[in-house]
DNA sequence: AATGAATGAGTCTTCATTCAT
DNA sequence: TATGAATGAAGACTCATTCAT
């Protein structure tokens, strides 16, 4: 109601526009996406992106910006499912996991972009994926761990672990549910010897 | 005396060459880095480059090769110097890491290209880098693990931990020594609650 | 009223594009012509070429396929002028060297063009040639010859000898019309010894 | 006895060279060959190739320059076997043909490279060829022909006729001699009606 | 809200040629 | 006689971006 048809008509586009962004930026990186390419995709013309986006950076971080909304949103819902600390933090991984290894889902692009390849945008990108982080510690400051346990470092193995598994991750390895389990048992309990 | 002054001039341009080239690959990728570029640094002309390999692809195939020459032979060189398989183990994170967080080291573009950026090289880059991989995965077999423990899992988790550290690690950052001790002791102990 | 400005614009500058490759390939080859001194003739800039043709190549085949249609078209004109068989063969000779001598004309890149000379498209550029030459086949199957002459043999001598007139041909030579005549009249009528 | 074995061994080298020179050129023309491919063939590399020619264009003079005096040579040869004047052009026709045809012959350059192509070279060129081709001015004086008959376009239909061949020309198709007599007897007699 | 047409800077690569050794 | 190493100019092509309509 509050939209007219026609600005209607535009958020659809626009929508299209962000999630095929979103689909090809994740899978190439930066670099290896073109407007061209993005445009065809959605049957746009490369010169009509720019009515919606002033440059290939701006729609960048247009998607990476919904990319961490939204995995920020998954990931919360996730957890308030759980109630004990490691479960939480299970959870949230699991959660995670799934939107970084899911091709369609924007949550990739935040572990597929590295900052350092868009150079205009490296510490905007950063602080935003940061921004997300925060979730992760928290949840890991909830954990009861003795005081000797660098909780940064344990985030840091943690993350560096998940977000690594889109490089060996294929459809017929262990589910994101079974990796998050196995990963968290491992920082937890003792190694069974 | 072992080479001649033919060989010896021939050997040091190639070498700077790919020394530059690794370097460059290692920050910005295979797409972020051009071939202008690196003659630029060598003061070369980008043609000239084409004397010494056939095509840019050439070239990333000769530095990634030297690259997992080099660090596989650091990885085992500090193996060698522990003798119980933890040591082995922590010994082996230690020059790994060291090797991923030096810019000036081949050893960096083994984790900083992603072989899917290279149409045409993914498969020999991967191979590489499993054969690679194989020193950990033999490592990890030594160790005194219980039955339940999935070593496969635990090699991921351990590599993607140590892999990553390239995205958040600062020179003001624990040294590699550290990180490699803390994650060590993560895996092994029962976290101290 | 028939073109909208749109498309008057579109076609002006593609029209004009594609006279210019006509006019450089069938004097300089394929190989001799480049994307540069083609858009330079015209004001335009090597990369605007692209827009209007996907590459050299197709470029080339445009080109090509408009100057098969267009000396077909005349050819087929002038033997429609024409009554008995030596006649109309005759007619067809005069066309076909009219357009084949004309340096403006797309027909010319039918015989200058060799195409063993642009791997990836010899064979279609054959069978585009072949095509047009069926015309030749039926005017000589026409024509009142006994059974033991070849007519193949009778229309590659004749083909040839006209196509080759770009070789020698001058302004000052005999004319087209002129030149028809009396390759016809070698084949037709005795000697007079 | 007249060189010492160092010279020798110089003839021999430029030789080869020639002979792969002359090759390529004729198979794929003065652009599409490049000093690099002529030099690897022989196992020499391209700068070596400038210590016995001082450019690319004069090692296509020199090829050409040997393919004419071959086929002068050939073609004469042939003649001298054959004693009335119509069996005279004949063997020239077909001697003519099989230097043409045969893609190891020096001849075909003769056809094959087209003298625009090569800027520089282009009068020159001409004129060697047309060098040649005064045999058959000559032997054509010496046809019984009426005196309405112009010699010149008879020369030029003939030589055209038999330039073209190497278009369409297959090893399964009719022989040099058979082409050679059928072309000829189109000429001299009456077509068969 | 989008398009057709083009730009300009840059991409990798090729090639004839040079020259010290 | 030849080579190893390089040059410089040009090759086809790509890409983010612009702008009048």
């Amino acid at each position: 109601m509050a939209h007219s048809a026609v600005e209607r008509r535009n958020n659809n586009r626009s929508t299209i526009l962000l999630d095929e962004a979103a689909k090809q930026f994740a899978v190439k990186g930066y670099r290896g996406t073109t407007v061209r390419s993005i445009a065809q995709n959605i049957d746009m013309l490369p010169g009509s992106i720019y009515y919606h986006f002033k440059s290939k950076e701006a729609l960048l971080m247009a998607v990476y910006d919904v990319g961490v909304k939204k995995i920020t949103q998954t990931v919360n819902d996730a957890i308030n499912e759980a109630s004990d600390p490691w479960g939480r933090l299970e959870a949230a991984v699991s959660a995670h996991l799934e939107g970084v290894l899911d091709e369609s889902n924007y949550a990739r692009i935040i572990i597929n972009i590295i900052p350092a390849e868009v150079a205009g945008l490296e510490k905007t990108l950063t602080e935003l994926r940061n921004g997300y982080e925060v979730i992760f510690v928290k949840l890991i400051d909830d954990l009861p761990l003795g005081k000797s346990v660098d909780r940064t470092m344990f985030r840091l193995m943690l993350l560096g672990a998940i977000n690594w598994a889109k490089v060996w991750y294929r459809p017929n390895s262990e589910s994101p549910a079974n990796i998050a389990r196995i990963f968290i048992k491992f920082m937890k309990d003792p190694i069974d010897t």
